[in-house]
DNA sequence: TATCCAGGTTGTAATGATTACAAATTAGAG
DNA sequence: CTCTAATTTGTAATCATTACAACCTGGATA
């Protein structure tokens, strides 16, 4: 209960309504925390309690916390979004063949662009992605 | 045609043919270079002189040169894949509000996972992408 | 607490990038 | 020059995501 005030609060401070459906793809979203689910994903964890929700409101609601800021778009090229409820600053490691994706945690001081490369840009952030083959799919025969 | 010799040696070496379709479009790839573009950008570019080429070709194509390490393949969150010409290794600044990708050819050698935050994954490459806004997008309103 | 409506939800249709497919064409080996 | 497997092409199919319009409801108000 203590994890909704941040989605009660930020829905205020919208102006937006507390529906059960925002809350349930939260909650969804908290609880797969560190799995950075997709639409579907979330999709199918909330219909388990909320049966006729649509996947429109998943849409919906999952483009709404991205611009109040609670939720971070991840886009790798696998052909579809994937979300990240942990908006800490933090980079990934992604494997290559099965799609996992972990969160790292690590400065790296020395990443920055010294003024003469930024091309005129104003750089507001950066994210480093790892690549390489999680521990399972080394297993695994190809 | 010096370029073209890169493309040449590639398709031979995989046993494949060489057809005008496949050396037009390496040479707007290298005509482009530095550019970023998406398979609709190489089609329109490619049409100009073969005007009676197909988009699946150009589809085709691209996918083939990526398998054979002659381009790399870019995805951020657009809706479209990008495609860079330039195999070296290097990292990218994107305009949030354009699009525009620019190459960044610093290396940062701080950046490397310690073996005990690898989680057991095989970690075989990193890229940087930087954020932020280019200066054209700057003097527009908002 | 009952009323009311702006905002929310839903099912379905539309979109847009990419891929699948089968018929027609062609590179290039012999 | 012939022949065939590889390639190209046009079109249909796929798949994630968005648009839309009818219906529904949270919560402000009295
Ligand atoms: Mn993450
Ligand atoms: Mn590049
Ligand atoms: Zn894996
Ligand atoms: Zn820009």
């Amino acid at each position: 209960m203590i994890i909704e005030q941040k989605l009660v609060a930020a829905l205020r401070g919208h102006k937006m309504k507390i529906t059960p459906q925002r809350r349930f793809i939260f909650q969804a979203l908290e609880r797969g925390m560190y799995r950075h689910p997709t639409a579907e994903d979330i999709f199918r964890d909330v219909r388990q309690t909320l049966p006729d929700i649509s996947l429109t409101t998943v849409y919906n609601t999952l483009r709404e916390l991205v611009g109040m800021g609670l939720l971070r778009q991840v886009d790798l090229g696998e052909g579809m979004t994937r979300f990240d409820p942990n908006t800490d600053l933090h980079h990934h490691l992604l494997c290559m063949r099965c799609g996992r994706l972990e969160d790292i945690y690590i400065r790296f001081p020395c990443i920055a662009l010294p003024a003469d490369q930024t091309q005129g840009f104003t750089v507001t952030n950066h994210q480093v992605i790892f690549e390489g083959i999680c521990p399972d799919c080394q297993i695994q025969p190809a």
